[in-house]
DNA sequence: AATACAAACGATAATAATATGCTTTTTATA
DNA sequence: TATAAAAAGCATATTATTATCGTTTGTATT
């Protein structure tokens, strides 16, 4: 935890910005939270019981920020709000998921699966690929086990 | 265009939905203009050209049908706003977006590049994959040549 | 330590996209 | 054609996000 703040922090530093309390406090519940994939008011909830006084549009300008620097990504689920999902140190690219459109659970999947899709576009499209976004949507395990029992 | 009107006709029906002036005027917009993705506004401001009493709530809940009944996909690019897209017939999955980080064009892939990925999902993962979204986020062939001049 | 300056903050107003409630119109069917 | 249900239209509410503004904080310099 601490060692990922401060790797962070030189992110921050490197381009002149600063680590402010604010900032850390953010931070720190993104690192907690990992697994989930938090919205701003989320986080602004959440980093509230840490800093009572911070205000909504910090958060909002941290995230920003953050994302900018490439240490968070912004995904958007289609469900009108963003999301906010801290990158593994040191990934190039953004990791997928897998949404279950019967319990709404979202799965994390780190391995990057395009490689061989990717040359193919560079090859075949003449696309230079920088990152990628991909999301499956289907059934999770869980849910294919509840809905054999229940048919 | 009369056939896929038909076609979608039908599958309207098949769900007890109708396919009314409004609704039908708003699918024309999309099949015209099926290269493009348009923003429900846009899509309002060009459904507006053929039926001039249509208002923007009808646009909207036509728009909500059509992505149930994955008539069109609802998509989201990151910029704040859902953009629509009309599936082709009979595809069975979300064709993949190739997006210009330089000058925003987005370029469509209508082949399925992810079948091994989706069986190594279902094998691996034990995720039953339904549908998929793809974006590749980089430099399209035009901005390259653009970029090497430049240097 | 006092001063000056810029960065960042918190509260709140503004904006924009989308959703909703209510009334009227249209449509399919008896 | 009468009727009931579905959908449209309009106005307005809601919600997420962004912008604004006056204040605070931190840092550098004297």
């Amino acid at each position: 935890m601490e060692h990922r703040i401060e790797s962070i922090k030189k992110q921050l530093h490197a381009q002149s910005y600063k680590l402010t309390p604010q900032r850390e406090a953010t931070v720190r519940v993104l690192i907690e939270r990992e697994q989930d994939h938090l919205s701003a008011e989320d986080i602004y909830l959440l980093v509230k019981e840490k800093a009572p006084e911070i205000g909504l549009a910090t958060v909002y300008r941290t995230l920003e920020l953050l994302s900018e620097l490439k240490i968070v990504d912004k995904i958007n689920f289609g469900d009108g709000v963003s999301r906010y999902d801290l990158r593994k140190e040191g990934a190039e690219h953004f990791h997928h998921h897998l949404i279950c459109i019967e319990c709404g659970s979202v799965e994390e999947i780190m391995e990057d699966l395009l490689e061989d899709v990717e040359k193919v576009i560079e090859k075949d499209w003449g696309f230079q690929v920088k990152d990628h976004r991909l999301t499956f949507h289907g059934v999770c395990r869980q849910c294919q086990k509840a809905i054999v029992k229940s048919t």
